[in-house]
DNA sequence: GATGAATGAGGCTTCATTCAT
DNA sequence: TATGAATGAAGCCTCATTCAT
């Protein structure tokens, strides 16, 4: 138990270390890119030596992979958790738009560095990252596929393609945040989720006949002024 | 005019070597990346020493931010130019998404750097691009919501924010260029082209009247076969 | 008593556990130099902390020069022990050329230590190591030309410089070592001690009568002076 | 014509710094070792800055690799050469002595990097600098073999085991320039050179009719088979 | 005594840019 | 104008050694 114990401890402090490490990486890295960004400044934003750097991470790639994916993976965690406390297809749908928009509000440097990200890769290491990312976008899209899916066999959707619907969501969302990012204007992200919910569910067409369809995205509309 | 003529020559030999490098340098740039590539290898696929770059360039930035917004620019032109070519609002908005898919089909190379391009900012030069970019951007999508703001004054789309159709539109563009340059799937994007419209105009909502909107879609889809 | 007792013990196993790591360092630097090595490795394969190794050597290069030579002074005293042994001169010289070999064999690792170290000198404290190496190689060989001398004196070996005696000795059984554990030929070592005590006792040249083909020597000596 | 002489000069130039550099690094390769040695150390000693260094060499391992073995090759060859020179067989040892001492004393510092040289090797790239320079020094052997074949076959040289015969004249040379750079003291090593062909050739044994040397050691020979 | 995490100095190497020819 | 050799700053990483626990 003594020894269980002073171990657990020794694993938890280097765990705490080590995200404090991530943490003002993602700050650094961030601000300055992936090439600009040098050990020396992670190592003394995080009050450790350079050397200390390479007890928890193999190396400069190494650090930059790791805290990109592990961010990534929480991300998407985080996400379709609250997506999936939602009962109905209308509002995983909406809970959707809603934590993307949240997640970007909320992790602004971590956003900052995904889109200033270098996919354009080389060094096997960074090859690897965009893989991984790539992947675990992948996976998250499909699992939006299986979402909108069910939402058909509801009849909530229209009997569409998956694919082009994930897409068409998937990217209204992300120029959404891609817009709101790059324009430094102070409006917030999540007071456009309605607007996004109608384009992506009612489509841009004029028609005659729209006004139930309208009505009810205007009635969430009301309800749900603003979230962040 | 003696003087003249030599003088234009010199003019057009300066611009067509310069073109010459600025051709092989988005190859290389898109291949491996702004850090790394080399003036070196630049100059020696132009068939240029490296000293030689510096009469036409002010530096690598500089060569590569004029690379950059020079094809960014013909890319838009072209664009927009197919698009104007369009008598009616559908078929504007249709040729936007083909043109936009052909550009990406026909210029894969650059369409990867873009991908790829670290617009986490950092020097000066390349900050000064980012702006550049995100600018003419600006100006494109900004464009598109004149177009769609004539669309709306037709009725022929619904009465929406123009800046959150806009977006939409941009967004499912923008993600299917993406998702298509990610995966090695053989498809032609331009195949995909319906579908993008179809989502975009009448949304993915199950609706009970849907029949009449459908078949405007496909009547348009017939008009205006093809564009870049 | 009880105190002595405890202390015996401690030293013992203090010696027990030096041992130990000097067993473990050898066959590390063996393969793989003594730059490549790290402290690191050595308390791995000796099963310490690498603290520890510093409360048995004040550093890498003391723990280096230690363990050399230690393994240096075993080997010539193995040796010289083995040539004592012998009663008559002839007896001794045919001894000391298979001790030589005979250690080469069984201890292989520590011997491509020795091909392989490093003498050029350097820091301080490699330099007294070498200088260390050197003495006693030194001792060694002025031991050998005791040895010689006393062969003179019993007629057995001719009046020579014994410098020079020992000189080709010593000569003939270090090359003979470093071809044989250079030379990846399975053959034994121990195979060629009669060639090369025939060799070295009796000269490669030709002729009944010894004389001349010294004259013949001297000769050629007052005509080719100097060569590069 | 004149661009013919445009490029020689440049070549020769390049040449003319490469041996430069050279130079200076052997010196300091030969006072602090290869580790100890810096790239800019060489580079200020040879008057040039670090980055043209590798204009001329790909890295420090490259640039002692090539050092070494052109130096090696240059050693061997002007030894050959000086020995090739001589009409016979008893000539041609004495001269291979003779130059082989001489090229000692005229490029200490190059010897003592010899001497010094870490051959235990680890980077690929100086295992294959290992591996060349064992190569060159077996062919060295080797066109020594042949040598002393012919001295068999002239009935200069007794009929031994060609090997046993080079090993021991390469032993008690090498050894004889490994005392001599190894001891401090003034006397010259070609003093040497008759005293080594005297122990070479007529051999440590005392006994005017060498017949009987033979036989006492044959007589040995079958008794003491093997040791160890 | 034993541990091993932390330190931090120091070296090799790259490459954009300049400038003498 | 064209060349390309020379520059030199700057960064990643290693590892012997220390010292708090």
């Amino acid at each position: 138990m003594n020894t269980t114990g002073k171990l657990q401890r020794k694993v938890k402090e280097f765990q705490f270390r080590r995200a404090e490490i991530l943490d003002q990486a993602v700050k650094i890295f961030a601000a300055k890119g992936f090439h600009k960004t040098t050990m020396a400044q992670i190592a003394k934003a995080s009050g450790f030596s350079t050397g200390s750097l390479y007890h928890f991470f193999r190396g400069k790639e190494d650090l930059y992979s790791v805290m990109v994916m592990e961010k990534v993976r929480m991300m998407y965690d985080e996400i379709m958790g609250a997506v999936s406390r939602e009962p109905s297809i209308d509002g995983m749908i909406r809970a959707l738009v809603i934590s993307h928009f949240a997640y970007v509000e909320h992790h602004i440097d971590f956003y900052r560095l995904l889109v200033g990200h270098e996919s354009g890769l080389r060094s096997e290491g960074l090859k690897k990252l965009r893989d991984n990312m790539l992947d675990e976008h992948r996976k998250h899209v499909e699992w939006i596929e299986d979402l909108l899916r069910d939402g058909i066999r509801q009849e909530v959707l229209r009997d569409l393609d998956t694919k082009s619907l994930a897409n068409a969501l998937m990217g209204i969302i992300a120029y959404s945040k891609f817009a709101w990012i790059t324009n430094p204007s102070g409006a917030s992200l999540l007071g456009t989720v309605d607007d996004v919910l109608d384009v992506f569910l009612r489509g841009g067409a004029a028609g005659q006949e729209v006004g139930q369809a309208e009505t009810s995205v205007r009635d969430r509309k009301n309800t749900t002024q603003e979230a962040g």
